[in-house]
DNA sequence: GCACATTGTATCATTGAATGATACTATAAT
DNA sequence: ATTATAGTATCATTCAATGATACAATGTGC
């Protein structure tokens, strides 16, 4: 279902909350969705299984699963919603800052204006 | 100069880091400027000395600057040299990853396509 | 050229987040 | 009831990040 990096600075329960994001974001998973046990998705990706539930629960925080003993994770987030209030201020301004951070980035490793909105365009039709 | 935040889960020396690469891709800082002393920066950030040099460090690997015992710091990165080799699949690959995170973020924190569009590109016409 | 200020570097101790091993608890199936 | 399944809690360990301190190279003033 998805993937880590072992190797990475970023911290394992992270990815898997990030790539669960990704998948939830994408339609890879919807809403009514099953998860996989904290068991079985640690063991195929060879982590504990707290670094997996740690995940779930910042998932749950966000609203977007719903975790319960003995029954299971189930995707609550309905992605295609419309309707949605718009982001709170706080959530443009994280969002901007991680933003100006790939721009930087990818402007010093001598990329093109028109490349870095090349890539941004296609991932955005991923996404909506 | 440069802002940190000490409640972020990001590390003090990689927040350091990521604000002098936007000051340099975004011209605030340029080819032949000094850097302050890490003393300095690091009194003027609260943190410890070792933390500004290692952010330095950082950025002297990347080519972005050049650190001598005893004379200072001065940036050699020149962000208008638009005859840049263009970047490599490794950089590419890193940057779509990251702009990808940022995409499904935005998408399930109910964010429309031209919202993140316009951020996009008001925050890219501050680069190229 | 010698003393001293300035600036980056190296070493080591400490702290805290991240991870893992293990035991516990709630729910479902039979 | 019993057992399997699934998430939770507790605690120990490990490693990256930070800080305190001492060191080394360069420049300045006399």
């Amino acid at each position: 279902m998805i993937q880590i990096d072992t190797t990475s600075t970023v911290s394992l329960a992270e990815q898997i909350e990030t790539e669960i994001r990704r998948a939830i974001a994408s339609r890879v998973v919807q809403r009514g969705d099953n998860l996989p046990p904290v068991r079985q998705l640690a063991a195929d990706l060879g982590v504990n299984l707290n670094t997996v539930a740690r995940a779930y629960r910042a998932l749950e925080a966000s609203g977007l699963i719903i975790t319960r003993r003995g029954r299971g994770t189930i995707v609550t987030a309905n992605c295609e919603n419309s309707t949605d209030s718009p982001p709170s201020e706080s959530v443009v301004a994280v969002i901007t800052k991680e933003l100006e951070k790939i721009i930087s980035d990818a402007k010093l490793s001598g990329m093109k204006k028109k490349d870095i909105f090349h890539i941004f365009d296609q991932l955005a039709g991923k996404y909506w």
